[in-house]
DNA sequence: CAGTTAAGGAACTCGGAGTTTCTTACTGTG
DNA sequence: CACAGTAAGAAACTCCGAGTTCCTTAACTG
């Protein structure tokens, strides 16, 4: 933020730039921001960021990946309720300070850049919720707490499937969605019969 | 399409500018859509459009709202299953043609206009969605198809959440995904017990 | 300490959104 | 049928942001 005394590189370098994006998306969103801005935050110029990034979509797919802390800490409260619902409290809670629009953006702008699209939806949308998944609910299965020929693979996609829903539709998550989408939808389909 | 022979007015001159607009969504998507364009391809000039809408992102809403038709003809095959099956694919064929980015970019461009947004989420994302589904969800009741109990509105909108997030994610809808949305997750949630 | 790399910064091109202005065809009214 | 008034069609214009280029100079390499 204040000046820097000297000139920076590298790591340290890039560490602000990621930083001067992230605060400009959660400032003024995807559609306001400029690189411009963004190198002006960094106390840098234009010219050292499309050093390092092709272009504005691939910038700020960057901070958004930097910015977006790697869920390493997976819930095991050792009932499957609690660990779905924090789960997903976690990846809600990622997504806050940054709206929905950021993700649109991105999406709208790469529409044309196949690459970088399937980057985004497999890195931003898929591969951070589908492990984490499988490994809640694999946990679940040997506990008893869920049938395994009621599970199909839809069924376990179905609580990201909905809080993506929210997020990119609402633009936020209501404070008791997470739990609906869990009690209402999840448990009920896989939970084995009996347990209503 | 072909020079227009006369200085046209008034709904013909809106209607070719809205095919206008739904052809180059068609051709080249949202992203690299322009106002230019759009007038060129509808044989007229910018400032017919600005006079009509202030800006981009209104043109590109009026012309989905103009092109998509409504749906006027609700199934009605005297099941749930068939019901719901035909409504999703009726929808899902309205936005054939144009992708998902559409979606997208109008978001992505409205996220500082919360009036537009609003009008966009509610006019293409709930009210296509919501009333349908409900008169669909009525019948069955009356039918005996749904038990009252089990109902709730999240499970109502449950159909339309996941369709939607085939096309916003995905991009397209997979042939069989309506088929798993409605067997997989919907119809055991609301039938009566004990029909698995 | 000499040579190389790249940061910082400014000036540039290019293209699209939105505006303005002008001429000229329609339209509705007397 | 003539004469406003309105708005279509077309062009030129402003503004702004993405991406590029170039130059100076600080930091790193050996």
């Amino acid at each position: 933020m204040e000046a820097p005394a000297t000139r920076r590189r590298g790591e340290e370098l890039e560490a602000a730039i990621m930083r001067a994006v992230w605060e400009q998306l959660a400032e003024v969103g995807y559609a306001a921001l400029t690189v411009k801005d963004v190198a002006a935050r960094a106390r840098t110029g234009k010219a050292v960021l499309y050093r390092r990034w092709p272009g504005r979509a691939e910038l700020v797919f960057a901070a958004m990946v930097h910015g977006i802390p790697a869920a390493d800490d997976l819930p095991d409260t050792g009932a499957l309720r609690s660990d779905v619902v924090r789960l997903l409290e976690q990846v809600a809670g990622r997504f806050a300070g940054i709206g929905g629009d950021v993700l649109w953006g991105l999406l709208a702008e790469s529409a044309r850049d196949p690459e970088l699209l399937a980057l985004i939806r497999s890195d931003l949308l898929d591969a951070l919720h589908r492990g984490p998944m499988a490994t809640l609910v694999e946990r679940a299965v040997e506990r008893g707490e869920i049938d395994p020929a009621r599970l199909t693979e839809r069924r376990v996609a179905l609580p990201f499937d909905l809080l993506r829903n929210e997020i990119l539709v609402r633009g936020t998550v209501a404070p008791d969605a997470v739990a609906e989408i869990v009690d209402e939808v999840f448990l009920p389909l896989v939970r084995p019969d009996g347990a209503r």
